[in-house]
RNA sequence: GCCUCGGUAGCUCAGUCGGUAGAGCAAGGGACUGAAAAUCCCUGUGUCGGUGGUUCGAUUCCACUCUGAGGCA
């Protein structure tokens, strides 16, 4: 009989240390770094991303990172598959995968067996609803309870992108999507898994947070942003849309002060990391270790200790 | 020194013709299947500045007091 493949995972709210521990213990371990992080995958967006330098690398290979054009959008689905077959590289090479990142639904649609519909996006489809929702507030909701009432009662009215990309599913297969969509909660994990989640007192959270941010500054985020925009790249595109790109955008185009732009980053960051580890938390799989607990040695000991044990 | 207006949730304020109070923001919790660093939902007990007085009952009225802003001397 087949075993699985094993895999060891690291999450956690963003600014909470997983890229060091990752590092660390594929030097330990023999690893190499799937990255999660639905920003850095694009090529151009370093400092914004708190991607990992060279130096922070020591020589770990890391997968998944600037493996997409900023001015196209990268879904979920491609992340999927390439991150599954950077995966499967790994283990050919007799090594072990560490997937570290933030991204709970890319996580997701790795560890978990995640199936996506064949339908892809229909931008004029999109467009054309997104022009008629303007002038009837209301009616893509309407549309998806007579297409699809089960992915109706499971989405708010309000939340228009989910709301709409049901509808789009529909219209491509001529299917419902919650008749394509298994329930990823009970689905079995296509590996071996192991799964560390990083957790630390908020208040200290947001301490390094702030610093992070203080951090990007002073590694020239401002600098980083404008050059994006110089070389043609759309301010809506996609890639864009992440912390502290959009701020900073809105501060280059006179919308806000740096001052203003910089506050919000800090704020926008914080409630980010809250839904990090709501995200985190729901998902019984993880087993947390508490970063402010021990020395940085001693917390790659013991997660250490429990990758070797929970992937024998 | 005198006068006026304030002191109510972490912040900015509303309100109670006397029956112990509510908005916005902040914050917290939750959801999550092709934009996910996105999108969306839910959540308001606080010595109503302090001490006395009147009252069945005071955050509300009265007195004193502390404190902030402005004005007059």
């Amino acid at each position: 009989m087949n075993r699985k493949q094993p895999l060891a995972v690291i999450v956690g709210p963003t600014a909470g240390g997983k890229t060091a521990i990752a590092v660390e213990l594929a030097k330990r371990l023999g690893g190499e770094v799937i990255s999660a992080d639905s920003v850095a995958v694009y090529t151009g967006l370093d400092i914004g991303s708190a991607k990992p330098t060279k130096a922070e690398r020591q020589g770990i290979p890391h997968h998944m990172i600037d493996c997409a054009d900023p001015a196209e959008s990268f879904t979920v689905s491609d992340y999927q598959q390439r991150a599954r077959a950077a995966i499967e590289g790994v283990h050919s090479r007799g090594n072990l995968p560490i997937l570290a990142g933030g991204t709970g639904l890319y996580v997701n649609a790795v560890i978990s067996d995640l199936g996506f519909t064949d339908a892809g996006r229909d931008e004029a489809f999109r467009l054309e609803w997104v022009k008629r929702e303007r002038e009837l507030p209301g009616s893509a909701y309407a549309a998806l309870e007579k297409a699809d009432q089960k992915r109706a009662k499971e989405l708010h009215r309000n939340d228009f992108q989910r709301v709409l990309r049901a509808l789009e599913v529909f219209h491509l297969t001529g299917r419902p999507m919650s008749e394509q969509n298994g329930d990823f909660q009970k689905s079995e994990s296509p590996y071996r898994l192991a799964v560390a989640g990083l957790t630390m007192p908020r208040e200290l959270l947001y301490a390094r947070i702030e610093q992070r941010v203080d951090q990007m500054l002073s590694n020239g985020l401002v600098l980083e942003v404008q050059g994006l925009l110089d070389a043609g790249l759309d301010p809506n595109a996609p890639s864009l849309q992440g912390l502290g790109y959009k701020e900073i955008i809105a501060y280059l185009a006179g919308k806000q002060t740096l001052e203003q732009a910089v506050e919000l980053i800090r704020q926008n960051t914080r409630r980010f990391a809250k839904r990090q580890l709501t995200w985190f938390r729901r998902d019984a799989r993880t087993v947390w270790f508490d970063v402010s607990e021990c020395s940085k040695p001693a917390l790659a000991d013991r997660i250490e200790d429990f990758f070797e044990h929970a992937l024998q």
